[in-house]
RNA sequence: GCCAGGGGAGCUUGGGUGGUACAAGCACCCGACUUGUAAUCGGGAGUUCGGGGGUUCGAAUCCCUCCCCUGGCUCCA
């Protein structure tokens, strides 16, 4: 048998003959380390120990104290699950459960589960992982595991696509029960210290809406029965920060019943902070030298059969009828920015031509997707598109990614880049494809960014890159976009001369630097806790005065040396412990405090939301500062320290 | 659209699985207190139980249906 060359995470090289295990690798490096085995990364895929490496390639070895050792443990919950699940209900057929970043999940056919048979499914898992059985891989030859699963469609497919091959395939048995699997898995049942089943969901056999419907059950596990408890604990904490919670608690927004779903209503405080970030945007884009263009909510079809919306995206839209006619409210803002283009003629020397409009867009999402402000049916986009010759994308982008960064430092937002190229179906030449891909690439490459290839994920129109951010409860939702576009300009046949003096098309940039308001506003709400920093905050200062008889000396400070701001005074008869106690839940980031002595004195004493205080402070030291802060955009009140 | 869970004062909730909706805290209104850095005290008002239909002498409760919310799935030009 010939030697294969395993490279080490240090960069070491180790050959070993061909057909060599994982564990056998493990045992090589060291008697110890191959005690200590779980699995594998090879080649970056997770593999168990016994998984025969026959090519040259890089190998980790998983213990323990590995990151994926959680990973592997959740696996082997799934499995205990399963275990269970068919304890309790035999005809129960599996599919497939992986783990997943907080745990794992489980898909079934064949049973109806509720949340009773959760909590008694949890019980005889409890029991599984007492028992402590071990956790033995063994391998089956493929005929012999097609007939195990002769009545199980789902396993029969895995074995006909992932685990096709002429190769045996591999179960992992645990107290006589087996599923199979790749791999790899902790040696024993009891290796498994927690598990909690979390919910049922509905999903589709390999996510495809025309396949079965199976029934997906969630679950997490961990090492220790503390480590859960701190997960669960977690994830209370994480929902106190709900935009949805905060939005009703503060007092910025509200989605009632009776508007419509999706159909948000911002209150003032809530608009106060959206006229901000409008102004915000708007500074960049007048910057970088867009035009401001306003464009109506209704549209006559014919628009959208131009636009190719009306083929492909119908069933999203709102359509109604007007004598006859039919209009669509619009799902986007290009068809309408690329007829503003189309009403000009242009030469080369006028381009790049840059239009930005906070759109409002309705988009009739299917009803299980809406949720608070991050799905809904109407948003506003701070929209802009761009219409290009091909040589200048680059340029373009690098301005546009500039852009985004200058807003994702500002409001000091994580986020993560995801560059997607040209799917199976699409429109435009290989040329431009491949000359887009590649301008696309080189900026990415120069802006330093962390970026993901997301490779045939593009539009059928253009390759763009995404910026995703993370709410509260650790789900990503698609911010800031660029993405080019191919097809709209042939749609519209938009043109300009070129300096050879024949029609040239452009291409059309589609960019967004927050993506909608909406969600950008759960974001940040949920980013800052509600804490906004203070130029984005709905009252920015409030003034306490100790006793009624401060009120009015109170009102003097807010109109002769704030009246620039957001202040409020509050002159409710209360002790001024409950005042603060308000200003805190209200999240305010300055409160000033007034009584006899700062009344005598011509002062306030300074309290910010985050406790600390300076007293004695002229108004007009404090209003500077103030001032210098909210020019700043500084995150975080920074006054008492600063 | 699919699966599961849910819907009662403005909010957060406890109780009520066929017999007049029983309530708590906060918020709100009234009164007293005039307060020095994270909730002063007392009183009052407010919910026909998501909508509609059915069964029943009687429905928040049982049945049907629709709406909405939550978590997932799918979708996401």
């Amino acid at each position: 048998m010939s030697d294969i060359v395993v490279t080490l995470p240090d960069g070491s090289e180790l050959s070993v003959p061909s057909g060599s295990t994982v564990e056998d690798v493990a045992y090589e490096i060291g008697p110890g380390l191959g005690e200590d085995t779980v699995g594998g990364v090879v080649d970056g895929d997770l593999a168990g120990t016994a998984e025969p490496l026959e090519a040259d390639c890089e190998l980790r070895i998983i213990t323990e104290d590995s990151e994926e050792y959680l990973t592997v443990l959740r696996h082997s919950a799934a499995h205990v699950f399963a275990q269970a699940l068919q304890r309790r209900h035999p005809e129960a057929k599996l599919a497939i459960g992986p783990s997943t970043d907080e745990g794992f999940y489980y898909d079934v056919a064949g049973v109806d589960l509720d949340a009773d048979d959760l909590e008694a499914i949890e019980v005889e898992m409890d029991e599984i992982i007492a028992a402590d059985y071990d956790i033995e891989r063994e391998e089956q030859p493929r005929e012999e595991a097609l007939a195990i699963y002769a009545d199980n469609p789902y396993k029969r497919d895995i074995l006909e696509t992932e685990a096709a091959g002429d190769d045996p395939v591999s179960f992992y048995r645990q107290d006589g029960w087996r599923d199979l699997c790749r791999g790899p898995h902790v040696e024993s049942t009891g290796e498994i210290g927690a598990v909690e089943l979390l919910t049922i969901a509905a999903a589709y056999w390999r996510g495809d809406e025309d396949e079965d419907t199976l029934t997906r059950v969630y679950g997490t596990a961990f090492e220790t029965e503390s480590a859960l408890e701190e997960y669960l604990e977690r994830r209370e904490q994480a929902e106190q920060r709900d935009h949805r919670k905060l939005g009703r608690e503060l007092d910025l927004f509200s989605i009632p019943d009776v508007t419509g779903p999706g159909l948000p209503l911002f209150h003032p405080n809530g608009t106060r902070v959206l006229r901000e970030l409008e102004a915000f945007v708007d500074g960049l884009n007048d910057d970088r030298g867009y035009e401001f263009v306003e464009t109506p909510h209704l549209f006559r079809t014919e628009l959208w059969k131009r636009s190719g919306h009306y083929d492909n995206y119908v069933e999203d839209m709102f359509l109604l009828d007007v004598k006859d006619e039919e209009y669509g409210l619009k799902p986007m803002n290009c068809p309408g920015h690329a007829t503003i283009f189309d009403e000009g003629t242009w030469s080369y020397r006028d381009l790049p031509v840059r239009y930005a409009e906070n759109g409002t867009v309705y988009r009739k999402e299917q009803r299980g997707e809406l949720s608070g402000l991050s799905r809904v049916w109407a948003f506003t986009i701070d929209d802009g598109h761009l219409f290009v010759q091909p040589e200048s994308i680059e340029r373009e982008v690098t301005a546009i990614l500039d852009q985004i960064r200058e807003v994702l430092e500002t409001f000091d937002l994580g986020y993560e880049v995801a560059f997607a190229t040209r799917p199976e179906e699409s429109v435009g030449s290989d040329e431009i494809w491949a000359q887009a891909e590649s301008q696309l690439r080189d900026v990415l490459a120069d802006s330093g960014l962390d970026w993901e290839l997301e490779s045939g994920d593009g539009a059928f129109y253009g390759p763009k890159i995404d910026f995703a951010f993370r709410d509260a409860l650790g789900r990503d939702w698609d911010g800031p976009t660029v993405q080019l576009d191919f097809n709209m300009p042939e749609r519209f046949d938009l043109t300009y001369t070129g300096e050879d003096n024949t029609e040239h098309r452009p291409v059309m940039i589609h960019r967004a630097l927050y993506g909608s308001y909406e969600r950008f506003f759960m974001v940040l709400v949920e980013h800052f806790d509600g804490h906004f920093p203070t130029w984005l905050a709905p009252e920015q200062v409030r003034i306490l005065p100790i006793s009624d008889d401060n009120v009015g000396y109170a009102r003097q400070v807010k109109n002769r040396y704030l009246g620039e701001f957001r202040v409020d005074v509050e002159a409710r008869s209360w002790t001024i412990g409950r005042k603060i106690q308000q200003a805190h839940d209200d999240r305010v980031p300055y409160m000033l405090v007034v009584g006899d002595d700062e009344e005598a004195a011509g002062t306030v004493s300074v309290r910010d939301r985050f406790e600390a205080e300076r007293n004695d402070v002229a108004v007009e030291t404090f209003r500077e500062q103030l001032r210098a802060e909210v020019d700043e955009c500084r995150v975080e009140p920074d006054f008492v320290d600063g």
